[in-house]
DNA sequence: ACTACGGTTGAATCCTGAA
DNA sequence: GTTCAGGATTCAACCGTAG
């Protein structure tokens, strides 16, 4: 297929503001070399609850069953030796592990030390400080780059200036896309949120696709990508 | 239920060299203040411990229904108000973590970093210098001291001087055993390998339950716990 | 460039009351 | 019964500002 045919079916470089099991709908089969999201881990969480003007509402599409029927889509448009990297936390980690393993290979469970936080019960639990992204293999994907351990020290974005309640660090983002894909390579998003695996895409010279469902976080992500590209060309 | 009594049905700080599902029925109801253990996932248990009826027979080589009818006798041999920490991989930890599930409320599950080692595939996966804990409570257990992160660091046990293929750190079994347990308390272990548990538990005054079906493991644990007396006396 | 200080926050958890 | 939604709670770390 020629690039001229694939944008027939859907145009690069762009967040769909649509369900991504719609859009997906267009993609073609086995044309993505890396998926990169981070869906909504089905908790309805609210940050910022205590104050009475909570900077953020609950994410849409925040449940179990969107997300597991994405996961066959995933697979679908993810090229052969290509793989896709979802987030989670500790408490959907279990069931999602086992949903993905119906289509996937697992060979690793990254875990990501974002050091902090420390709500909840302060006397019977322990402060979670890490997120999971699960690495699904499609055939065999090469590891780019050094061989390196899978627990990933990075810290969270500043609260101050997250645009998203669930925001990742583009650090990480970044480091992801460069150990399990190539310069020019094509990356889905199917959970775009603020636009950070576009960000990490520009900045890695990756081609993104994204969707996002709230129109609020697509103008949030436009935005920063306006912003990024513009820098970009500065520094070229 | 006086000491005298208890000793009568399990005596404390020995390893039996039994089958723990076996030596489990001597331990009275909700009389164990800690389970600390690290199951294997290739051992056979006995098939006499199935059911007689024929359908069960086709899962006997299945090592997962076996090990999980441990979970039930862990439950029913803790105190209320106290946890069961099961060490896993991130390959079995989803199946274990649902699991658990159905008896304890998990509330916690700890990475331990352990840092270098990994052998495997070099071209496709990120070695795992990682594993898991999982924090079971039976009830609500207090947290000792500071409340920490879930991300515990701690070196691996050097290779030379490993008596047991999936020998734990002496100082992170502590780590544990103090931050879930009190001065005095009872910790039981189902699969005690070469006996770290019962040496941890030593240093940190704990009485342990130990079981461990290989007689060469056994002999092990004996002598380790021997010299560990010894230090200790020295010491006081 | 540093420290000191006070405000803010956390993919949380519990409890209560309503549906 | 059983799920669901809303409000109160908590502390250590981090951020921003002032000095």
């Amino acid at each position: 297929m020629t690039r001229k045919d694939y944008d027939e079916m859907i145009e690069l470089n762009k967040i769909y503001n649509e369900d991504c099991l719609e859009g997906m709908k267009r993609i073609p089969d086995g044309s993505v070399d890396l998926v990169l999201t981070d869906p909504p881990y089905g908790i309805k969480y609210k940050s910022n609850m205590r104050t009475k003007s909570p900077k953020f509402e609950v994410l849409a599409n925040d449940n179990n069953s969107t997300r597991f029927m994405v996961y066959p889509e995933m697979y679908r448009a993810l090229k052969d030796n290509s793989v896709a990297i979802v987030f989670a936390s500790w408490k959907n980690y279990a069931e999602d592990y086992i949903e993905l393993s119906k289509y996937f290979d697992i060979k690793n469970v990254i875990v990501w030390w974002k050091h902090g936080g420390g709500i909840g019960d302060l006397k019977h639990t322990l402060l979670t400080d890490y997120e999971i992204a699960i690495v699904c293999h499609k055939g065999k994907c090469k590891i780019r780059g050094k061989r390196c351990g899978s627990v990933w020290e990075c810290n969270k974005v500043n609260p101050n200036k997250m645009l998203h309640p669930t925001q990742k660090p583009e650090k990480l983002l970044e480091e992801l896309i460069e150990k399990y894909s190539d310069s020019g390579a094509t990356v889905l998003d199917c959970f775009m949120g603020s636009g950070t695996t576009a960000i990490a895409c520009i900045n890695t010279n990756r081609n993104y696709i994204g969707f996002e469902l709230d129109k609020h976080y697509c103008d949030i992500a436009n935005e920063r990508i306006q912003k990024a590209l513009a820098e970009k060309a500065v520094g070229e």
